[in-house]
DNA sequence: TATGAATGAGCCTTCATTCAT
DNA sequence: TATGAATGAAGGCTCATTCAT
């Protein structure tokens, strides 16, 4: 049995997930998240390396199970409008049933150090690959436009979801987001432009 | 006169700007932005509140030149397309002749306290509402589509330029952001889809 | 059965002492000992009261051992001379053939908290004792002086010793420690004074 | 005007050889010296680098004093037996008469990790030098025996002091150590030997 | 006997801010 | 205005010891 088979290794995890979502990034002393997770402080120098490590390990926990979600979800769906149309969908909703992991992401993680950025940014890479590979199939079967670099894309989707569940975030979730979910879609597919 | 006025204001926050672009946020000690603006420690405490204030003050100073020679340079375009594609170009290019600027906006001050961040929100609307006046305009001339909220495409523009510009800094400023203006416009005008 | 005869406890007699001399005494973490030992941390405590205890038990037995086998070799020599230069040679000799005890007398144990010190104080009184019985010897059969005290002719004797092994131990063992033993025998008996 | 020369300096120097001495090595924290000093906690990083640089810099102050006042009674001396015999009495009469520097350099200093163990023993060789400049001195002059290896000289000489030493602050310091400054001397120069 | 996961007290160091000059 | 020495609160981490199994 490893550390994360371990009950307080998950014990320790949401603890973590919870003191930072309440209390942000910079006020969140490991003898807090200790505490919230029923553990003494020491314990949880058996499960983690370090405070950092603490926090990665959240953010690889959940956005891991939040990614594969997303990449299941997709596998089915047959036309990159639909995949595109079902990532949006799922990301909100994932978000929607997890304020914490909602706050957390959105907020208290782009306030650490550079270190602890690099690891976060190693798991967005997987996100981002599922965004690239939506695109990739989109042009393959000419539903998506290629002359505009893919990257560029991937920016747009990221760029535009990422901005919209901030802005969601920073009013205290008061709206529901998953409304927003095919309008984005249209605006991500069609752009601003009337057409007539 | 006022503090603005004085010499040593600027000094300082020229001084702060380049030790967060070089030292990163977390390292910015206020004795470090002193010996760097040539001030001692607690000349700091004549011009500004408290480290935070300095921050703040960095980042409204600098951002509303930012924004006001958007606006300026707006004013003048004719069409939505046209302020649009302005906005994006006077964007990418005031990033790319200001590295310290790019750095701090993108990564570091992303690092900050949450009473921060909240500051630099309020500097930041302002710049949203030039996005929210081009998007108006738009509708009125029937150049913008009006079946979906503005502000979710505001939160596009906003969120892809916003993405396109952190991995441009991420990737080290390896690449020349202007070359994307035209496309990054494209995309946000007429979305993913292959037209024909 | 007492614990001393159970194997266990010159088991982790035997680790302390390694792990000392390899790691010096303020890294020999109880769970150090412990692992060298094949044993789990909570069984040291069923054999030793705490931490101190091992260290002080490490140094009686050892030196107990050490004392009693000098003690042996003394009782047949007939002189105070000769008594002294077998005390000199199996002193080298058994520092020399034990390494780690040398590194861990003359070193590491003189690292150690105040309440240690006055245990291996107590040890080292009985070797302090051999000493004075040789000088007791040759005072009574007129071959050493009598015009001084006995306490210094001691202190001259056992810091002659221990200053010599100490240097040894310092220059890392790098010349044989047994070269010295009829040098500083002469030197202890006929002092530092040219004679003609 | 250098750290050293500021009265702070002095102040935290003097105030760590006290609660040293007072409570030990181990027991010496930080926040008690500087409370000892009448400092804040923080103002003793102004003046030292961390906590083992207020060791070693006790320990280079007060013994660069010591042996520089050794030095200094020596030179005039014509022969090595009375320089050996001011050595004797410099060394004694020193630690009698700041017994702090005696209980910290004879028990507490022992005690002490690796690499503050390097940095005392740079400082004790410059002691040691001394103690061979005098053996050099006697054997040129012919006084001193040439059939036995100098270092093993040295190492009497000084094995034989610090032992003396030793115990005397082991016993409290009831005794006057100064009382034993001839025996010594004429133990060093003439051995054990009943001579007649 | 034996285990080893869990405990929690204890301490060095940083750095924003103050204030006497 | 300007200085910079001094302040002191705050927190991550280690490790000897315990105790349920």
């Amino acid at each position: 049995m490893t550390n994360k088979d371990r009950p307080k290794y998950q014990q320790i995890i949401q603890a973590a997930l919870e003191v930072i979502a309440e209390n942000g990034y910079h006020a969140s002393q490991v003898s807090k998240i200790a505490k919230k997770a029923n553990v003494a402080d020491g314990t949880i120098y058996l499960y983690f390396k370090n405070k950092e490590d603490i926090l990665i390990s959240v953010f690889r926990e959940r956005m891991g199970q939040f990614i594969h979600k997303i990449k299941n979800a997709i596998e089915d769906k047959e036309t990159a409008s639909e995949k595109l149309l079902t990532l949006i969908q799922m990301h909100y909703a994932q978000l929607t049933e997890s304020p914490y992991l909602a706050k957390v992401t959105q907020l208290e993680l782009r306030q650490s150090k550079p270190e602890l950025r690099r690891e976060i940014n190693k798991v967005l890479k997987s996100y981002l690959d599922v965004i690239d590979s939506i695109i990739e199939h989109g042009i393959k079967e000419k539903e998506i436009r290629d002359d505009i670099h893919p990257r560029l894309m991937r920016q747009m989707i990221f760029g535009t979801i990422d901005e919209t569940v901030t802005t969601w975030v920073m009013k205290n979730e008061r709206y529901n987001l998953l409304d927003q979910v095919e309008d984005v879609h249209s605006l991500l597919l069609n752009g601003l432009t009337k057409k007539n």
